[in-house]
DNA sequence: AAGAAATGTTAACAAATGTTAAAACTGTTT
DNA sequence: AAACAGTTTTAACATTTGTTAACATTTCTT
């Protein structure tokens, strides 16, 4: 798939940045529709099929929430980039959140909305295909689709989060999973707590891949984890 | 590396399927060999060297499976994905999935196909990627994946800078390890602080060396590091 | 030879990670 | 609404790792 069929639904109430932004992506490939409220955004949506929406919170007539409220009645799906201003409690973003969600702080770089956007883009392509998915861990079998992690005959049932961890690290195996990657891409949220929170998985794993004792998660010092599996 | 050297071989009894398929990836730079069923695909297989194997479930002679099982017994490496009708049990084809395997089901678009093929193939390629890299250094292993060093039957766990610093003057055996170009490298930073820091660490490693007198670390004054193995 | 700069070494401290358990949260049942 | 079972987060404490400071020694420069 090519960035050319992907089309954005940009919601930004300032004219100045919306359209800065507006060239800015299509420079990189996207087609994107402008709208500069609630209401038009609404209409605008429901003309056509979007891949994905960036909507910013502040606006007049309709609010980014009450936007994104609507939309998710019809369309459980699609990945959804809030455009936030500092001064907005983050609380109230996570609790609206759904699904292949993310959320950005003004003023923030091109390059970063971009690469967020890739990575919502792939993940929601991802929970497209329904199938998918049994590594080999050393002797260990890990199917993500179903979380459970089976060691010979037996099968261990994963909660969301092991299996999400497990996952990026298997995907990226004898490399490198920086901190901050599993962290936006897991808990969508990389401050002090989530990063506790990701040790204390860290650690469940390792004892869970204790019967095989090839099997290692490394910790790199200041950058993040690596799952190697010795000859 | 090139889309050009990867070559495929593709078992597809369809004759329709089979030359639109192949007529696809050749258009997409790959090199493919079709083969009408299992028995012929063993053939073909054993006399060439392929990356990567697509293969019908449902086949004449010997079905995928059948054929799959029996190129695991000589390769357990190459990277295959199977073409399923819908109606197949999902059940059996993830039984049947063992490391680099993929599946998809028919009707797939091409695009799909090629978005798998790529994953696939990154993924095979990294895994090689993950076996070499154990050193000898006079009379210890160095085993950068698994941060560990090995002397006789010791073993002795590596920390991450450890790692990085031996693994950088290992690569160079024998030459001068700039010390800007360590710090660039490992620190990220070549700040005068970093800079006592490494001392520190070229410090721990000769401690870690010392069982084998051969071998020294001689720095280089004004320039850096090398590291040595006399006789 | 004397002073300056670079390196060697050790130890104290700071920061990151490992681990366990309690608290908070979620969804379900009663 | 209360009780619950399962999951995740937060807190606390232990351990490991990395950085900085201090002082010793070596090497270079003049």
């Amino acid at each position: 798939m090519n960035n050319q069929e992907i089309k954005i639904l940009l919601l930004e109430d300032d004219p100045n940045l919306g359209t800065i932004l507006q060239d800015h992506l299509i420079m990189n490939g996207y087609k994107v529709i402008l709208a500069v409220n609630g209401v038009e955004g609404i209409n605008i949506f429901d003309r056509d099929n979007f891949d994905l929406c960036l909507v910013d919170i502040m606006m007049p007539k309709m609010d980014g929430f009450a936007f994104v409220e609507k939309i998710r009645k019809t369309n459980s799906e699609i990945p959804i980039i809030f455009l936030t201003a500092k001064s907005l409690k983050e609380d109230k973003i996570k609790g609206f959140q759904i699904g292949c969600d993310d959320y950005i702080t003004k003023p923030f770089s091109i390059e970063e909305l971009l690469l967020r956007m890739i990575a919502l883009l792939k993940r929601s392509r991802k929970s497209q295909n329904t199938q998918k998915s049994v590594y080999q861990i050393g002797k260990y079998k890990f199917d993500y689709n179903r979380q459970v992690l089976l060691f010979q005959k037996e099968s261990h049932k994963l909660t969301t989060r092991e299996n999400e961890l497990l996952h990026i690290l298997v995907e990226n195996i004898g490399n490198v999973v920086e901190r901050e990657t599993a962290l936006r891409e897991i808990w969508r949220d990389d401050s002090f707590f989530a990063g506790r929170s990701m040790d204390v998985f860290i650690s469940k794993l390792r004892k869970q891949l204790k019967k095989d004792s090839s099997i290692e998660i490394i910790s790199v010092h200041g950058r993040g984890f690596k799952l190697i599996v010795s000859a």
